[in-house]
RNA sequence: GUGAGCAUAGCUCAGUUGGUUAGAGCACCUGGUUGUGGCCCAGGAGGUCAUGGGUUCGAGUCCCAUUGCUCACCCCA
């Protein structure tokens, strides 16, 4: 049997109204935050993620979908889709036709890890970028919306946290004061911070190893290094999420694993999923259009993972949607009249009923009970007796309520049907 | 990339110290008298017990390998 590639998912029809729910809720809130749709191919030239996100980092260093076409390019499946919306917005100069984008997306991901609960190869995000401003509010506004999707959906247990990571140059400077500062307890660490030491020295405080959070505890902090603007551009964006009634936390360890991030970075996680509970990440990218070779503009964006949402939703028994209804089921009593009664349904389909009949000559009892499955609203008896007299019985199935009915005139039994 | 666990019907799972034709529930199909659903009843179909080897008189059950899945680490949505 030929199965699906590895860490790929099927989305069948039963997880189908889920799935709409969530893209139709992304779509009428982006819209209230005045966010234009943004699609970008699914793959992209490889040098563009890594020049964009980071040789360095993981996503690129060992998680890209990364192959050869037929004309040797190297060719990239999207890891994450900020550095495709920022080529397309320098390739198509948005920024001389409108001072500051804003835009949103909802797209397939591929990032070849292992899969996991909440992992997957290829995944879904939505998200936003805007670009052009350097407007703390614009910062806040990410959690706002992010916050405010999962918030509709019903989530509970959504933890808030947020971070500065200054520029890069404050960045750079405290660095180099950690890496001071750790030379001296090296030996102690573990050989987990040991390894970070040399990869991602930041992440050291993550550890949770007790002697690591001993040493930790006296380490300098990034807040030191900062200077007045960041300081003050971390201020305003705390300001405005308290007064918007977003509880959040300061978590300086924060870092995200994308080299592009300025200033704030922030993460919705939910208590709702497994080990990879961020629903929600993101960040400013003051450099990022710069170095793809655009306007130094600033920018800001988030990406939030559709399945965890929806892992979380399992785990909260929430989106429980009803189940789909059809108008109208056509059950044939006269195998002879196969071809009218096909027909006839196609005309109530015409006239914007959901009707279906029977193509599996089935009896009529099997018809009924296939009706009663689809959940339909009618049953319109056709080929009978009545339809000497050319008519055929209409059937409420809420209320077993039964009538003759003229199948010549569509308009009165859709009439009728559309009532209820 | 590293580690652990699991693999029996479409789905969720039983299957007793290895012992005849491998079971249940749900789902599916057909019926329960002339042309009527849900509930109920009767019956039916569906499995090379992941694959390949091995041990044994005998393997779904024990051993090995392979593949797949799941979870966790790293990291991330």
């Amino acid at each position: 049997m030929i199965k699906a590639i590895t860490g790929t998912k099927d989305i069948l029809p039963s997880d189908i109204p889920k799935w709409r729910y969530i893209e139709n809720l992304v779509r009428t809130t982006f819209e209230k935050f005045n966010y234009s749709e943004i699609r970008t191919p699914i793959f992209e030239e490889t040098r563009l993620f890594a020049r964009g996100i980071g040789e360095e980092t993981d996503i690129v260093s060992k998680e890209m979908y990364t192959f050869e076409d037929r004309g040797g390019l190297s060719i990239t499946l999207k890891p994450e889709m900020t550095a495709a919306v920022v080529r397309a917005l320098i390739e198509h100069s948005l920024q001389k036709k409108s001072q500051l984008n804003k835009l949103f997306y909802i797209s397939p991901m591929f990032r070849q890890e292992r899969p996991q609960a909440g992992r997957l190869r290829q995944f879904h995000q939505f998200g936003a970028e805007a670009i052009g401003s350097n407007d703390p509010f614009l910062d806040a506004e990410m959690i706002v919306i992010a916050y405010s999707i999962l918030n509709q959906i019903g989530l509970k247990n959504l933890t808030v946290t947020i971070n500065t990571l200054g520029i890069p140059s404050e960045r750079e400077m405290y660095k180099n004061e950690l890496r001071g500062y750790l030379k001296d307890h090296y030996n102690r660490l573990s050989n987990e911070s040991k390894r970070r030491y040399g990869t991602n020295i930041l992440r050291i405080f993550d550890s949770k190893e007790e002697q690591d959070i001993e040493i930790m505890k006296d380490a300098p902090l990034l807040i030191d290094f900062l200077g007045t603007q960041s300081l003050e551009h971390f201020d305003k964006v705390k300001n405005a999420l308290a007064k918007l009634g977003i509880k959040y936390e300061i978590e300086p360890r924060l870092v995200r694993g994308l080299d592009y991030y300025t200033h704030t970075t922030f993460e919705i996680a939910s208590g709702s999923v497994g080990s990879q509970s961020a629903l929600c990440g993101g960040g400013r990218y003051n450099g990022l259009v710069a170095q793809l070779g655009g306007d130094d503009l600033p920018g800001v964006g988030f990406a939030a993972g559709i399945e965890r949402i929806l892992l979380a939703c399992e785990n909260e028994n929430i989106l429980d949607f009803p189940q789909d209804k059809i108008d109208v089921y056509v059950a044939l009593l006269d195998k002879n009249l196969n071809d009218d009664s096909f027909i006839l349904t196609n005309r109530l389909r015409q006239k914007g009923l959901k009707a279906e009949c029977d193509y599996l000559s089935r009896s009529l009892k099997a018809q009924m009970r296939e009706a009663n499955k689809l959940n339909a609203s009618y049953v319109l008896f056709f080929g009978g007796e009545e339809y000497k007299d050319k008519k055929a019985v209409l059937k409420n199935m809420e209320s077993g309520v039964q009538a003759d009915i003229s199948i010549d005139d569509i308009e009165s039994i859709v009439e009728k049907i559309k009532r209820g």
